[in-house]
DNA sequence: CTCAGTGTTCAGTG
DNA sequence: TCACTGAACACTGA
């Protein structure tokens, strides 16, 4: 499920397990989609040696930084995740397509099961599409109730795709613009234009605050708090919210959007 | 067997 | 050119 505050937490996975160790060997799958322009070999050879110094994040959007130049961009799509595991793991992680294998005898490993994510070698993540276009990370950076009601206030789309649009709120996706729409509530149909000045601020809060909540829970859906949409958000035979409220599945934005039209009226 | 789906990109529309 | 919409991508699981 990686949206902010999965992708976060494996950042900092990543920071705890991973940075001061240098890759000894690294495995690469043979799948051009994954790893795009980068020929397998050549990323092979760029991280063989290294030592990982740091990682980043923007939104959705994972690096690692390394004792000399260049960086390691990871993009999970739908279906990625990074897993440290022992090495020689009777069980390892399926749909490996990175390993780093680190000096501990431990491995550092990229999953991506649909291949809709993306592993490539870089000079500066930060300064080239995708990462260059995106907006403010509510998270990391300044998201000034100022600046979202003048965003919001020029956009003519709905709320819902506003929220999805990574130019205004990188690291939203999906199930938080849900989320945030049903603790704030909002009806997601509504146009970004017609929403008051009030409404704007407690859409801001309640962003923040699901946000900050998914990541100190290190992102594991079973800690949310049970009033949550988000645990009756994926099957569309759930009938009700946790509160009792009737739930309903609607396309807003091309996507589909789980909200409780008694409470976001 | 069919279809929806946590994300992004790109072609098409107005 | 801009803002926005919808399809495509690849694969799994309901």
């Amino acid at each position: 499920m990686p949206e902010l505050p999965e992708v976060e937490t494996w950042r900092r996975l990543a920071e705890r397990e991973a940075v001061g160790h240098t890759i000894v060997d690294v495995t690469v799958a043979d799948d051009k989609k994954v790893f795009d322009k980068n020929a397998p070999q050549t990323l092979r050879h760029k991280l063989k040696g290294r030592t990982i110094t740091g990682t980043d994040r923007r939104g959705k959007h994972l690096w690692l930084t390394f004792d000399a130049p260049g960086e390691l961009y990871l993009h999970f799509g739908m279906t990625g995740s990074l897993h440290v595991f022992p090495e020689g793991d009777e069980d390892p992680p399926s749909h490996l397509k990175l390993q780093l294998h680190l000096d501990d005898d431990r491995v550092l490993g990229y999953r991506c099961v649909r291949r809709i994510g993306k592993v490539r070698w870089l000079k500066e993540v930060a300064a080239m599409p995708p990462v260059s276009n995106l907006g403010p990370d509510p998270l990391r950076d300044d998201l000034s109730a100022e600046w979202v009601l003048d965003q919001l206030r020029a956009k003519k789309g709905t709320i819902k795709s506003a929220l999805l649009n990574q130019k205004l709120f990188a690291g939203v996706g999906n199930w938080i613009a849900d989320e945030v729409l049903y603790q704030a509530r909002l009806d997601p149909r509504r146009r970004c234009g017609d929403l008051s000045e009030k409404e704007i601020r407690s859409l801001r809060t309640q962003l923040l605050r699901v946000l900050k909540k998914a990541v100190e829970a290190g992102a594991d859906a079973d800690t949310f708090p049970r009033t949550w949409l988000f645990h009756v958000r994926w099957s569309r035979k759930n009938t009700h919210t946790a509160r009792g409220e009737a739930l309903r599945f609607d396309t807003v934005g091309g996507r589909t959007t789980a909200w409780a039209p008694e409470r976001q009226g």
